[in-house]
DNA sequence: AGGCATGTTACAGG
DNA sequence: ACCTGTAACATGCC
């Protein structure tokens, strides 16, 4: 999926384009997401204007007048802003450039400003749910979450906390989202090749100097990314169909075999699986 | 043909 | 309670 910098790239784009803008059709043409699209789903949205979007981890959030669109984009779930009006988005040659099938078109909305937002997901493993009369961290979802790695309170004294007394590798308390939320498989292995740790490290064993060097490289590659338009691999795409650029900055996702990109390491990037996940790092200069 | 894919959840078992 | 592994979800691409 999308991972936070991701996730933050569309939300940035639908801040700009659909906020104030008033939800004036809704066309489902495949209710089978992940969890199914209930039947209230259009009534309960119609004529709602979206007062601001927000992001939480890897959620998408659109805030109405009491209530809340949640959104999750699962590993290829995107959002998409069409000028045309929704008949015509089925046409093919529309998304020849950007790869983009329309068969995996599943809702559309269109706007009051004269745009439509599709939501297009190859997997179907995202998912919506609306939210009633409720605070944000009402939210199951939400609530279960751990911190914002780019908030002020990822520091030394949190993670010294979080990992003290755990029994877990790295990589894999990195990827627990209630403890710190909204890294996925690419991003921590690039924040540890960075920090040049290795993923199989046991977390009680870092050092507070590593402790300190992974924190900082977390941020560092979240922010990177961020910059750079996020990362496409095959799937994500910006709501403008555009890919990212950070995929050209990978120093050791999905580069197994080739030689470490630090001049002065002569390594090479090994994938191995943790918990069933591919993880890259180089065997070399991450101790 | 089989394995793999940016994610999450449920379940079994240690 | 914590941790790991496995499978499931659905589709497409090597």
């Amino acid at each position: 999926m999308p991972e936070l910098p991701e996730v933050e790239i569309v939300k940035r784009s639908l801040s700009k384009i659909a906020n104030k803008a008033k939800i004036i059709d809704i066309k489902i043409k495949n209710k089978n997401l992940r969890y199914k699209i209930p039947k209230f789903f259009k009534k309960k949205l119609l004529n709602h204007n979206i007062l601001r979007v927000s992001r939480r981890s890897k959620y998408i959030i659109f805030h109405f007048k009491n209530k809340f669109l949640l959104l999750h984009l699962g590993m290829t779930g995107k959002l998409l802003f069409f000028k045309k009006k929704y008949t015509t988005i089925f046409k093919t040659s529309f998304y020849h450039d950007l790869n983009i099938l329309p068969k995996h078109n599943h809702i559309f909305f269109i706007l009051s400003n004269n745009l439509t937002l599709v939501y297009n997901d190859v997997r179907r493993f995202g998912f919506f749910k609306i939210y009633e009369n409720k605070k944000l961290n009402e939210i199951s979802f939400l609530s279960k979450l751990g911190v914002e790695p780019l908030n002020k309170k990822i520091n030394y004294k949190y993670f010294k906390k979080i990992i003290k007394n755990r029994k877990k590798n790295i990589k894999n308390i990195l990827m627990d989202q209630t403890l710190i939320c909204g890294l996925g498989n690419i991003y921590v292995s690039e924040a540890l090749f960075l920090a040049k740790i290795n993923p199989l490290r046991l977390s009680y064993s870092l050092k507070n100097r590593e402790i300190k060097n992974i924190i900082k490289n977390i941020k560092l590659i979240l922010k990177l990314s961020i910059a750079k338009g996020g990362s496409s691999i095959k799937d994500f795409k910006n709501t403008f169909g555009k890919n990212g650029k950070f995929q050209q900055y990978f120093n050791v996702y999905g580069r197994n075999n080739k030689n470490c990109s630090r001049t002065s390491c002569t390594g090479e990037i090994k994938k191995i699986l943790i918990s069933n996940r591919s993880s890259f790092y180089c065997s070399s200069c991450q101790k």
